[in-house]
RNA sequence: GCGCUGUUAGCUCAAUUGGAUAGAGCAUCUGACUUCGGAUCAGAAGGUUAGAGGUUCAAGUCCUCUACGGCGCACCA
């Protein structure tokens, strides 16, 4: 448990005594300034106001009647009414003795377990990924790694894009062709190449366009040969999908593309159209709701197709009945909030009991500001993206480690490149746009994934000097103040793996992790390990719960570790 | 036009969701190794939090207005 809920459900305890109507809140947070105490409560202040009382004489009353738990100083009353908290190195250290003892390392479990459905990732049939994909991916895979981690049961879900109009144009051009095999290597190009042909033609010619939505029309009527082709489409893709996923080390419990409801959507429109949920207009089958917007959404078009909308409601039911869910997160870009807000209200006025949740992020742009293209117009591919990063790391390692062998070299500058790739796509607040650059998101200096990485070898390192065979685990002693932060801030591993699950917002993981880094390389600076041998077996055990900490906290955000640089 | 969202140091971003003197990295400048990995550390400089008003003991954070961006608004996904 870490010091902060020890306190916490003490202060929490005397609230609910003496203000039982206050509604809960965290009463007791980390003081930004150590120089006012470790934690603070802002309660006497709130309590004051609600009661009419004088918030320092509150104050003064919390810091007599409630006391901190063993170890601890006793608080002190400062401000317009913070009560300020202190804790002794004692104290800290019991907490770390326990920390070692725990394998969540203070991470907390939640009380209510849910089945949570993660939708993320979602490329299309027969197109490469794009950088389009990167924080979906990245994003979805973190937080389901994270919400697992405190308990809840997660559905990782790939909702492919298999089944929309542009397998019309791509059948279009790939028939006309006659058929040609379609090679492993150069799939993606090939199809992307077709498309563009059937797309084009379709766009400048009338007739062909009509030849495009036969075609379309005679894949979903069930059309062999169509099929055929499709399938081809698919699996090539797939290979392509899944070579960068795996480059990724993302994983998916369930590949589920949009054609795996196509049976199920008239069905869907129909029952909403019973329920008088939907309506038709102009021949479409639409939704209204004027506190979202004058426009209506539609589920289907007047030519009796069916769309977007109406494959997502159709999922939510196979998700809520099949997959059991209670919760179903969507990972997408801020362009879809109004898509989402629409499905989300017809599924809760059709009945859907999971909860549901929008996952939003900024749009990536150019350094212009202007949504991202390569030179060609393009948007840019991942695995140009991933190959980049790796030879990146590739030129920095040559310099810094000249004696490695070429194997030992590509192996770390993939896993180098790619978590460095990963750290900076998570640093920002997922809200805000995001401005692409190479500088900022393959670097290797200052808050990035190289910087953690290297704290941890240094863990590692000093534990194989000192030739131990397993984890040093001793009690923990704090003789210097550098040492004291630093279990301080191990302690408060869980507060951060838990604030950025719930917030679904990795950023605050990367903001621990950094700061955690840097309190280590301080405590690296003036702490010798090896050499005093009356703290030695203490500093190692401190060593080794950071390295485990850093490793942990990497993981969540989908970043292994090396053992060296 | 309506709606969503944003504007914090030269640049890129934080700020535990209303708490105390707004913090990092990059870039610039100055220092520290015969040492457990220098991919490191210590320090300097850099701010009217877009602007104006309001609420509050307390506002970067909430409310109103204004300015300037990005995005979305019926047959694409």
């Amino acid at each position: 448990m870490s010091l902060r809920v020890e306190l916490e459900e003490r202060v929490a305890a005397w609230a609910i005594q003496n203000f039982p109507d206050l509604p809960p809140e965290p009463w007791v947070r980390p003081c930004a300034d150590e120089r006012h105490g470790h934690f603070q409560s802002h309660l006497a202040m709130v309590a004051a106001k609600a009661t009419r009382q004088n918030p320092r004489e509150l104050a003064n009353r919390l810091a007599q009647e409630c006391l901190p738990p063993e170890g601890w100083e006793q608080p002190t009353v400062a401000g317009a009414g913070f009560v300020n908290y202190r804790v002794g190195a004692e104290a800290v250290g019991r907490a770390v003795d326990a920390l070692r003892g725990d394998l969540r390392l203070g991470v907390p479990k939640v009380s209510q377990p849910e089945n949570i459905v993660m939708d993320f990732s979602s490329p299309n049939i027969a197109k490469a990924m794009h950088v389009g994909h990167i924080r979906s991916t990245l994003l979805g895979d973190s937080l389901a790694r994270m919400l697992q981690r405190l308990g809840h049961q997660v559905t990782r879900v790939n909702h492919l894009g298999d089944w929309g109009t542009q397998f019309g144009k791509l059948l279009l051009a790939y028939r006309a062709a006659g058929r040609p095999p379609i090679e492993a290597e150069r799939a993606i190009d090939q199809l992307e190449e077709f498309y563009k042909k059937g797309h084009q033609e379709a766009e400048s010619d009338p007739a062909k366009m009509d030849q495009a939505r036969a075609e379309l029309a005679a894949l979903q009527a069930g059309d062999p040969e169509r099929l055929q082709d499709w399938r081809l489409f698919c699996e090539r893709s797939a290979e392509h999908f899944r070579n960068i996923y795996e480059r990724l080390g993302v994983t998916f419990d369930s590949v589920r593309g949009e054609s795996a409801y196509h049976e199920d959507l008239p069905k869907v429109v129909q029952d909403l159209l019973d329920r008088n949920i939907a309506e038709i207009s102009q021949g479409a089958v639409v939704i209204r709701n004027p506190a979202i917007s004058e426009e209506p959404y539609l589920i289907r078009k007047s030519d009796g197709a069916f769309l977007y909308a109406t494959t997502d409601l159709a999922a939510i039911q196979y998700r809520t009945k099949e997959l059991k869910a209670d919760r179903i997160l969507y990972v997408t870009d801020s362009r879809q909030q109004l898509h989402f807000r629409w499905l989300f209200d017809t599924a809760e006025r059709a009945g859907c009991q999971a909860r549901l949740e929008h996952v939003w992020f900024g749009t990536i742009l150019g350094p212009d500001r202007k949504p991202l293209k390569s030179r060609d117009g393009t948007p840019l591919k991942l695995i140009d993206l991933l190959n980049e990063a790796r030879e990146r790391a590739a030129t920095i390692l040559k310099n810094k480690r000249p004696d490695l062998n070429p194997a030992d070299l590509d192996s770390k500058a993939e896993l180098l490149g790619i978590a460095s790739l990963k750290y900076a796509d998570q640093l920002p607040n997922r809200n805000l746009d995001y401005v692409f650059t190479w500088e900022k998101l393959l670097a290797f200096d200052g808050n990035t994934a190289p910087y953690i990485l290297n704290a941890y070898v240094r863990t590692r390192s000093i534990l194989r000097k000192a030739g131990l065979t397993q984890q040093p685990n001793s009690p923990v002693k704090l003789s210097q103040p550098e040492e004291e932060v630093l279990a301080r801030l191990l302690l408060r591993f869980g507060d951060a793996v838990a604030l950025a699950a719930m917030d679904r917002k990795p950023h605050h993981l990367c903001g621990y992790l950094y700061e955690l880094a840097a309190q280590y390389h301080r405590f690296f600076e003036v702490c010798p390990v090896l050499q005093l041998p009356a703290l030695r077996d203490s500093r190692l055990t401190l060593v080794g719960l950071t390295g485990d900490v850093l490793k942990e906290g990497l993981s969540l955000l989908g970043i292994p570790t090396l053992e060296e640089m």
